[in-house]
DNA sequence: TCCTGGGGATGACAGATGTCATACCCGCAC
DNA sequence: GTGCGGGTATGACATCTGTCATCCCCAGGA
């Protein structure tokens, strides 16, 4: 019997997906949680053998959640679970020590299958497209402190106040800002968010 | 036994969804589409009672399809099933004549529960918190036109890009979004397509 | 030691954005 | 006929954004 942690926010995506894996004859969704910050106390009080984690989640994100399960419990297996196959999540999340890469968009069916892959194989899983996808993007060009400013500015912050947040002085936001138009190939910070996003990058 | 079509466009979700549902007694899903522009279609060869449409789908948005199916098969109900509980996709989907909108953060038992009770005993289902915040929300002051241009403006795209898409000068296209940006008390366009997008105005 | 990369800052400047005033057109309701 | 709302446009102008040059610091590797 494979123990399964499911972490997800939506709770009812995630009772679904509970449901769905609960009538496998094999798997055992042994606990649910909705925050990334409560995966690693939830993996180690309930033992399991493996944790299918969402990215986008409140308290952390799946791929540092996946991160930590690597360093504090290495035996259990990770699955990410997302709505994006971005090239940047795809990377970092196996960077990061994940066994599997698996978007909302495949098959119900695939979910157990990787399950069983992961735990009971110990194979990689990941769909080839998403991997060629990944690897032909290439690493994210961006530095930790350009795609800070660049997450500040995401959603409308003016200068003044990426500046103030971040502590830094509004002419090297602005170069910050520049730099990262430039790597991403846009033509101004929307646009540059938008790129940033769609490759995972951000 | 209630026939029931479900729209979703992620096909992990969607199938978690009908085998969760599947497990009632009196519901069966017989019919299941990926795009809200196959809903109509799908809703009367299945002969269904109720559809079950999320939002945001290529092809149409369910919220379009939920005005659809009121016009081609009223006797048809609709569940809005969503992600994110905006105050203008509430109000233009109860507008469009949805019977009951949930969002995907509330458990999974009131899915198979609202379907019962919008097709068993006609009755509305909206969480109170979520019609409260709707109704003190009040409604879109965006206009069409407006709502075009900042739909366009969204990504990064350059007024005179806009206005060559949608055929205007670029004086005007700068007129609408300075409108646009004092109806949301943004300080900017990317600003206020955040705050257009979160209250689901756009 | 030198070079590179990342972090940070200042200053000058061109171009894009956003604001406001003004004007015109059309359709609809009273 | 008048007024209103929505759509469209021009022109002037202030401010913000983005670019580039230049400089400084630190850490790590060859």
């Amino acid at each position: 019997m494979i123990r399964v942690l499911l972490a997800e926010d939506q709770s009812m995506v995630r009772e679904a997906l509970a449901t769905l894996l609960g009538l496998e004859e094999d798997i055992d969704v042994v606990a649910q949680v909705a925050r990334g910050d409560e995966v690693v106390a939830a993996a180690r009080e309930h033992a399991v053998d493996v944790a299918l984690l969402d990215i986008e989640m409140p308290g952390l994100t799946g791929i540092d959640a996946a991160a930590l399960l690597r360093k504090e419990l290495p035996q259990v297996k990770v699955v990410i679970v997302t709505t994006f196959g971005r090239p940047g999540y795809l990377r970092r999340a196996m960077e990061q020590g994940a066994d599997a890469f698996l978007v909302k968009d495949a098959p119900a069916a695939q979910l157990a299958d990787a399950v069983r892959r992961v735990v009971l194989r110990g194979e990689k899983v990941i769909d080839p497209t998403l991997a060629a996808a990944a690897l032909a993007e290439g690493a994210d060009p961006l530095t930790a402190r350009e795609r800070d400013v660049l997450r500040a500015a995401a959603d409308g912050a003016v200068n003044s106040e990426i500046a103030r947040a971040l502590h830094l002085s509004e002419g090297t936001v602005r170069n910050y800002l520049s730099t990262a138009i430039q790597k991403t190939r846009a033509r101004n910070r929307s646009e540059a968010v938008r790129i940033a996003r769609e490759k995972g990058w951000l």
